[in-house]
DNA sequence: ACGAGATGTTTACACTGTAAACGGAGACAT
DNA sequence: ATGTCTCCGTTTACAGTGTAAACATCTCGT
């Protein structure tokens, strides 16, 4: 399907799609199925499997780089860094296995410029809060945090706490950034 | 190796050598080939390959608390938080194999009891700053916080950081944690 | 002594990622 | 037109994986 779109194209798409359906990674024999190709189809676009997924990270991190733009609508800094949490969050639980393809380490390299742009949407807002000279460390508090917390839950592990236990916890964060402690 | 101990136990403890001495997930067929026994053998102990490395895991969280215990040793309940800090992303850095697998969502309902124990040793020093109704936000804010950046930095997405803003993010957080906005 | 269960082995199978060799269709110089 | 070249895809083959099934052996309570 989609075949004029330019195999490349077709097979990051595809895999998309079932990294969604099922939650495991899929086969790259699958997906060269799902393409209408043979298996050995990809290796004219990537050099290996490991290409392609790292290609399909990086897709993931430029959608929810503009989840993150979209959730940027309040006026407070604070409020927007919480919005933009929570959609952070939201993009975790709606896609769980694009998301841990995004933070697996073997195609951690890859896609460092899309990282990058949606690292910043966050930078700014936490520019609106804390000291120049921090923002560097806030935001990447800010992003692990948020990180850890889709993980964690994603984990299954988060079963014992309430359902809005992220959300508290987030704000609680976001609260005390920039405030001096005591 | 380790015959006398049991099977079961000197394949956790071989699976977890492996687990460190390359960085990815070793394949039942050589756990069992280290410790001298056929493939077929850990299905006796195991129901399969997910249950041996679940097992792994919860080893892994064992270790872990021991780890956050022994940071456990300032009298200012911040100092201790930091330092407990800093001892899981060690545990993370000096581990990588084994920090992801127990955070792997595929043996994410193993070792409930090793995961709560290692949890509760920062509930105790969190409880210790915030006040009672927030020290399940503030704990889970807290593990979430050097899971991320931990995972972060293993992934290799953190190259353009100083190599110190971990410990100036960790250090904003714990500073910030209870303090009142503004 | 003897049957029974626990523990380990061998064999077999479906499936994976990928190397190697091949094929055909268009572009382009002669 | 004809030959060559370069993409892009195919078929075939192979080593390695997790695991089901059947078989062997060892230990022990009776």
């Amino acid at each position: 399907m989609d075949a004029q779109a330019g195999l490349r194209e077709t097979l990051i798409v595809e895999a998309l799609r079932m990294l969604e359906a099922g939650s495991e990674e899929p086969t790259l024999r699958a997906v060269a199925r799902a393409a209408g190709v043979s298996a050995m189809a990809p290796y004219r676009h990537f050099p290996d499997k490991a290409g392609l997924m790292a290609a399909v990270a990086n897709r993931g991190f430029e959608m929810l780089r503009d989840m993150l733009a979209v959730a940027d609508d309040k006026p407070d800094p604070r409020d927007a860094l919480f919005a933009q949490g929570m959609a952070f969050i939201d993009f975790a639980r709606a896609n769980p296995a694009l998301f841990r393809l995004m933070y697996s380490h073997q195609y951690g390299q890859a896609g460092t410029d899309a990282v990058r742009a949606s690292y910043d949407v966050l930078a700014e807002r936490v520019a609106g809060i804390v000291p120049a000279n921090a923002v560097a460390a806030a935001t990447l508090a800010c992003r692990s945090l948020v990180q850890g917390m889709a993980t964690i839950e994603l984990a299954g592990r988060l079963a014992p706490a309430k359902p809005d236990d992220i959300a508290v916890a987030l704000r609680l964060f976001v609260s005390g950034l920039g405030a001096r402690p005591e």
